[in-house]
DNA sequence: TTGTATGCAAAGCGTTTGCAGTGAT
DNA sequence: ATCACTGCAAACGCTTTGCATACAA
């Protein structure tokens, strides 16, 4: 795959739709919000620039256990998610547990972690 | 789906597999070693029956993010998960970070977490 | 003009389901 | 003898890819 070199008005669509969502979107989602200002983009074009914006740094996959992959943009730094099991909708959580290196087996070399907080939302929290 | 009623050589290859395996496997991994007892068996037998003992509650699923499922015994209490980046393999982690309850926004009620970390398992690091 | 980027449709991949036949009870 | 269970293959939903065309540079 090229690097991304020109730029299109699709492109952009997709970038503004990521910018100005307040929330990871699914591929089905940013089709359809980049549809309205890039008439006639199919679902290929979004899933090639997803790939390329991915590997450019611009954007983040936000992959929840049993979830398909959300879209969302990368300077937001380390962070974990919160999904709430009542709305599942998913909330940014800034802090971090630190080191879990120590968790793993002797032998095993330790990069990275991702960890997904799950229960009740403020909102629905409130609602119960 | 009728319940489990009858105690076939296919399931019971199945459990097995499962029981005897130290991590979580794929659906083809459980397909290729239950095809060492029960040859002829097919996936969609796999499917069939991980769907009916995840229901009986013999299994649990394995959801790690951006991950197919994998599946181990329900027998194993809380724990944690490990990604060996170069093999893809998923080991278990006994340990638990324990207390994360608190890092959810206020309002926030936690139920439980999912943790995995990711890196070189014991074989890759010894081998890189 | 050049060749990156696109739209469409077909192909992959993991999983599910319809159907006719098999075999545990 | 039932009918739960199985194997096969087709269908499914999401994602990727091949190919001819469009368009940014």
């Amino acid at each position: 795959m090229p690097p991304m070199e020109r730029r299109t008005r699709q492109r952009e669509a997709l970038r503004q739709v990521i910018e100005h969502a307040g929330r990871p979107l699914s591929p089905q989602e940013i089709l359809e919000q980049a549809q309205l200002t890039a008439p006639g983009i199919g679902m290929a074009t979004v899933y090639r620039n997803l790939k390329l914006l991915l590997e450019a740094g611009e954007i983040v996959a936000v992959t929840l256990p049993a979830e398909n992959p959300r879209y969302e943009t990368a300077n937001r730094g380390h962070h974990h998610h919160f999904q709430c099991e009542a709305c599942r909708r998913v909330f940014d959580i800034p802090q971090c547990p630190g080191e879990l290196k120590e968790m793993a087996p002797k032998g095993f070399k330790v990069h990275r972690h991702e960890l997904t907080l799950y229960g009740w939302c403020k909102d629905c929290s409130r609602a119960a």
